[in-house]
DNA sequence: TTGTAAGCGTTATCAT
DNA sequence: ATGATAACGCTTACAA
């Protein structure tokens, strides 16, 4: 079935057609009603390529996933990052595809960007990395290609949509502080992804501005996952320097940081109180349960999608960089007891930057 | 830049070019060798859509992740399929894309369908489902378009790759059973999947043909989360009819099991033995180290992508019906000791059906 | 081995 | 509001 078979069944040109497909208003309704009404019978689809070579538009934006697929996909933000990008691109009428990199082979890697962005498979793409330095912002800058990323970034020209990491894990940590703990650790992330720099930064911060010195004997290093936080909890506890509370920057890991916690015999908060990061604890088995500082997860997703798509349709524009607001949900893992009740306290600046 | 341009500064057709970007062996090697440095130097890179339009080929192959992406990608067998999948498709220069069904939304899910299946975005599509009565594969069918299935399916028609999970599941409770457990439980996945059906006949035959009739009491059902087999080994500890080893019908609700076990404050395999299915408990923080029936998950995804590929390159051929051995790696947590090595012993059938 | 020319199925511009 | 007609950038017989 081509456009052309359509208008030569519905008794008119291929035109008239191919603005019914695309909506456009200048058709009579009756015409309109008509043609619709064989495209239906006939299962008619307009062909992708044709489509795209003519309008040199896909209508399909890519999700970036950085190598590392099995780290990356098991976290559970990546979910709620997909789903809403997802959730952006149905809104708009575009297709996602995730741009799946291969493990071990750089070079395969590279023609997958040559091909899809240099072959202009897709329109834009949103990218899920934020290790310092990706290499592959440059490249797209140079391409002028449009793209987004999830978690800032320093330069000022690249596009981006974030929560503020520094000051809601200051938060946090501030809050840790009011409950009274007196040795308040923390468990990073990778250090070279800039969310658990800022994280860890928000932690030194507040320590700081109480008049503390963060002590790093009661710092771990994890690697965002339930397993990473699990070692870190564990290295702490072997230290000898036991802390009375622990600002974690990500819930799986404070998950992981629980259990350890758990199998040591200890009990949070008594022993050790935990506060996590992201506001994903309830996908995991977690006790007590987890308070944390949620991130609006699904929002960043579709936001970066948005942000794809405004620079898709001028490529001329300034850079977008937004910041999200985050919430503190204070539960029993941090001592503020049992109450499930989510305390609401906006900690990103909101609106753009 | 377009092939044309190249073709100007190289001083030959356009024909030529494109012979020399599709590897085509018709040409001059001194021809080749310059028309490729020019290509490079200008970072030149044939555009899709024209291609895909004249050569009625896209070069992508889609795996479908149905519906429940939450679910769907959180399991690590997920991780390794896709992995398997994006080996294939590199060794074949081929691009694959994930397509994303969105959580709620059955029309949007309808509408990608049209999009990128009759608007043939893509040349074939492996579709990771296998619940029962799959309505997109009677749509593939009725569409000619070609597809694979991760996970055996009833038609005679429909091609696919699996392990033989009857088998498989069988050979695992009969080690329980030469272990000497005399009251053998199981942990199932979601009944609308045709792979927990598979391991459940397995358990069940194992246990008939030692001459015993299985209890349902000790049958729960989960659905292939950690959190479900958690709840589902509590379940069953809790109605007071313990028993003294599980088949678990996947490693990722093992593993949820042994944590249940251990809040219990029992211990495995003393107290209760555990068996799993899938060999990708490393993946997962399990204690004691996990007897399990592997699955050769990443191989499952690249044979998939070939099949998928042979019948892109010819749709006519016969329906490839492809069962991948299994092994048993016995490890602590079926009572094998501490032992870490896996002991071989293949119970797929192995080669075509 | 290389070039010529005819599509591939749309969209977009310009008349009407 | 509708219809011709010229792109879009490439592959692929077919000719040379």
């Amino acid at each position: 079935m081509t456009i052309e078979e359509i208008a030569k069944l519905a008794g008119v040109s291929r035109s008239t057609v191919s603005r019914v497909v695309n909506g456009d208003p200048h058709v009579r309704d009756e015409v309109r009603i008509h043609v619709q009404q064989i495209i239906d019978d006939n299962g008619y689809h307009p062909n992708a390529a044709a489509r795209s070579l003519a309008s040199r538009r896909t209508r399909i934006i890519g999700l970036l996933v950085p190598r590392a697929i099995g780290v990356v996909l098991q976290d559970p933000f990546f979910l709620h990052l997909i789903q809403g990008a997802v959730e952006g691109c149905n809104e708009t009428d575009y297709l996602l595809t995730m741009l799946l990199e291969s493990a071990d082979v750089d070079i395969s890697n590279q023609r997958v960007y040559d091909r899809v962005i240099r072959g202009r498979h897709i329109d834009g793409v949103v990218i899920a990395s934020s290790v310092v330095e990706d290499p592959i912002v440059e490249r797209l800058q140079q391409d002028g290609f449009p793209f987004a990323l999830v978690g800032r970034h320093p330069h000022h020209d690249v596009s981006f949509v974030d929560v503020n990491n520094v000051d809601s894990a200051k938060l946090a940590v501030q809050h840790l502080i009011e409950h009274g703990y007196r040795r308040i650790g923390c468990i990073t992330g990778p250090p070279n992804m800039i969310a658990s720099i800022d994280r860890y930064a928000g932690y030194v911060m507040a320590l700081q501005e109480s008049g503390r010195a963060p002590d790093r004997s009661l710092t771990a290093e994890g690697d965002f996952t339930r397993r990473g936080g699990y070692r870190a909890m564990q290295e702490l506890l072997n230290n000898g320097n036991r802390p009375d509370a622990m600002f974690v920057a990500s819930d799986t890991m404070a998950s992981g940081a629980l259990q350890a916690l758990r199998d040591a015999g200890l009990r949070a908060p008594d022993d050790v109180a935990v506060f996590g990061f992201d506001g994903l604890d309830h996908q995991l088995v977690s006790q007590p349960v987890l308070s944390t500082m949620v991130q609006p997860i699904r929002e960043l997703g579709r936001e970066a999608v948005k942000i794809v798509l405004s620079r898709v349709a001028s490529n001329e524009s300034a850079p977008t960089q937004r910041y999200l607001p985050t919430e503190m949900a204070l539960r029993a893992s941090c001592g503020c007891g049992a109450a499930d009740a989510a305390a609401g306290n906006g900690a990103g600046r909101g609106g753009d930057a």
